[in-house]
DNA sequence: CGTCTTTGACCCGCGC
DNA sequence: GCGCGGGTCAAAGACG
């Protein structure tokens, strides 16, 4: 039934979302009886099953009657029209009486999990706190690639042997502070029933309002220091700090110049970086006039379809709906770096709320999805599975950095490294390979018999295939039976790699895994998951029912048909018709998507010679 | 005319 | 101290 799909959508994190999620469902399911059957039953007769009954009863009888006049007929018809709306009602009821149960089955699973998170967490941080791991010295040294398909000899040398060079001792504390202060981490361990993603723009203007009354700091340039110093300016007073602040790296295969994520930037400038002949472009968040945010675009020198987005600080105003997704995401991926960061043992006790909000609700929902669509930007191409995305970690130029490398298509032997190392007992955290000072963490559809396994799965195709979007999905799903899908899916796309034909019992273990892990799960989940950021709210466009994470606008809004040239973060946003996609194909999930979209024109060729980057999209 | 991009110059940190 | 490289500034030009 298309309510109870509906139903199964909705946030599970969010109780009283979802039950008026459900009554809205069932008043619009009942405004489409009224259109079929316009003859409703009488008040009085709702719910009463006798009077049904007894109504039908008396329509026997009285078509048994002889006397029958044209009137007695039509009256007759009348109540067996109301008879067979009464039982729709009654059916509705019933219906909906499961679908209560269903929603407090979920809320019911969320709040445990929420729980265990919690302890863990709250078990992670004592552990710390009892010992002051001895990360200091690693801290800027340390590299952390959750690689899904990427291996470390992937990276580039050069790259790595910064990362190794840079062997500057941060202070462990002042890392965190930057990451925590600098990217929205924060750990609220209060569960959010309606707003479970706490990474909202409300956040980030609350933080940056506290960066402004000194009581956070936020990293800035240092000539930007330096000229406020000069100029003694109180208003820049909340910039003044000169600690630094983690970096988030994007990595996504595009074609345009830069990647709409939603937020308005201006160039300010463009360099030559050495190593590498594509020039480096910087840009400054224009949203607010002292908004600290930058971001450097950059081709990769070894596969210039790379782009290379890296994003600085936070935003210490509102952000507009389409942007959350990226500001979220920076601060799960911030997180993740936290928690990776922060101890070489244990996970870090320093999730964010995000993460743990996202990291519930999927797995209350059972279904934990991350969505990575990709497309070619000019042309329709079948789904491309995406086996391989990565995300890491690392202290480049003393900044600690995390990349989420999702440019990676080849499917090869991927090692599952990651996977392996989350083996049942895995500590929940990333593990650091201090020898090389890079570990890879690589999610892998090639499972190996004892390694925790992944579910990558199809998921809601259908939705694109309507808009004659074929994106490739690749799904991230503690939902077992959605192997089914997408192999299903695969079967009908030859394109798509076929090591995502896993086992059955594979995927259910991978999932399984997935599932138990809270940390892992959250912190990928909601690093890649909240970036699309409350386009977990898949489905609200209809309306139909309330938003996931609801502090994180439906990024659909993005103007990014505009700018038909540009790499739209939507790689980052969510379709509209995904969600319903989401909705058709595989109710009661939540959808995390990461997509390029191709014919959205997220790219565009900017036929204006302006602004190369998602600036020109003026999303308000 | 206002906004934004371009681009050469400048500043600063870091390594040698 | 010097040179290199990253990052930023700001004047000039382009665009609508």
């Amino acid at each position: 039934m298309e309510n109870k799909n509906k139903a199964d959508q909705s946030s599970p994190d969010d109780e009283g979302c979802a039950e008026d999620n459900i009554f809205l469902k069932f008043g619009k399911g009942r405004k489409e009886d009224d259109k079929s059957k316009p003859s409703l039953p009488q008040k009085k007769d709702f719910m009463n099953i006798d009077n049904i009954e007894g109504d039908a009863g008396m329509v026997k009888r009285e078509r048994s009657s002889p006397e029958l006049n044209s009137m007695a007929s039509s009256s007759t018809h009348k109540e067996q029209e109301l008879a067979s709306a009464k039982n729709e009602m009654l059916e509705v009821m019933e219906e909906n009486q499961r679908l209560r149960m269903h929603l407090d089955r979920i809320m019911k699973d969320y709040r445990n999990l929420q729980n265990q998170f919690h302890d863990i967490v709250q078990r992670e941080a004592e552990q710390k706190s009892s010992s002051t791991v001895n990360t200091t010295q690693h801290e800027s040294d340390q590299l952390v690639s959750l690689s899904l398909g990427r291996t470390a000899s992937d990276m580039k040398k050069d790259e790595l042997s910064k990362m190794f060079k840079k062997d500057k001792a941060h202070d462990e504390e002042e890392v965190n502070k930057s990451l925590a202060l600098g990217l929205d981490c924060k750990f609220e361990t209060t569960p959010t029933e309606c707003s479970p993603v706490n990474v909202s723009p409300e956040n980030s203007l609350e933080e940056a309002n506290k960066e402004e009354n000194g009581e956070t700091s936020t990293w800035q340039p240092n000539k930007i220091l330096k000229t406020m110093r000069n100029n003694g300016d109180g208003e820049d007073v909340s910039q003044q700090n000169p600690t630094k602040r983690a970096r988030v790296s994007v990595r996504v295969r595009c074609d345009a110049p830069t990647m709409n994520d939603g937020c308005q930037w201006r160039k300010y400038g463009q360099k030559i970086a050495k190593g590498n002949p594509c020039p480096r472009a910087y840009y400054r968040c224009t949203v607010a006039p002292n908004c600290p945010v930058r971001k450097q675009v950059q081709r990769c020198a070894e596969d210039m379809s790379i782009l290379i987005t890296t994003y600085e600080g936070t935003h210490n105003h509102p952000l507009p709906l389409s942007a959350t997704a990226m500001a979220s995401t920076t601060s799960a991926a911030a997180s993740m770096l936290l928690s990776g960061s922060s101890s070489s043992s244990d996970p870090s006790p320093q999730v964010t709320a995000t993460t743990t909000n996202i990291g519930a609700t999927t797995t209350s929902a059972n279904l934990n999805e991350l969505n990575f669509y990709h497309s070619d930007t000019s042309k329709h191409k079948p789904p491309f599975y995406f086996p391989n995305s990565s995300i890491s970690a690392s202290a480049h130029n003393s900044l600690p950095t995390i990349t989420l490398d999702l440019t990676s298509t080849s499917s090869s032997s991927s090692t599952l490294s990651y996977l392996s190392r989350m083996s049942n007992n895995f500590p929940p955290r990333y593990n650091y390979n201090y020898n090389t000072s890079s570990t890879n963490l690589n999610f892998s559809s090639v499972l190996e018999s004892n390694s925790l396994p992944i579910s990558w799965t199809n998921y809601g195709n259908q939705a694109y295939n309507k808009n004659n979007q074929n994106f490739g999905s690749l799904t991230f799903s503690s939902r077992p039976n959605q192997e089914n899908i997408f192999q299903s899916y695969l079967q009908k796309n030859n394109n798509i790699p076929t090591q995502s034909s896993l086992p059955p019992d594979t995927i259910a273990a991978a999932t399984k895994a997935i599932t138990s892990d809270p940390n892992f799960h959250s912190a990928l989940a909601a690093a890649l998951t909240s970036i699309m950021g409350n386009n977990g709210s898949i489905g609200n466009k209809s309306g139909e029912y309330t938003n996931v994470t609801e502090p994180f606008p439906v990024l659909s809004s993005l103007p990014s048909s505009s700018n038909p040239n540009k790499c739209s973060s939507s790689f980052l946003n969510k379709p509209t018709s995904s969600s319903s996609a989401n909705n058709n194909t595989q109710p009661g999930n939540n959808s995390l998507v990461f997509f390029t979209q191709p014919n959205s024109s997220p790219f565009s060729t900017s036929s204006k010679g302006k602004s190369t980057s998602p600036s020109d999209s003026k999303f308000d």
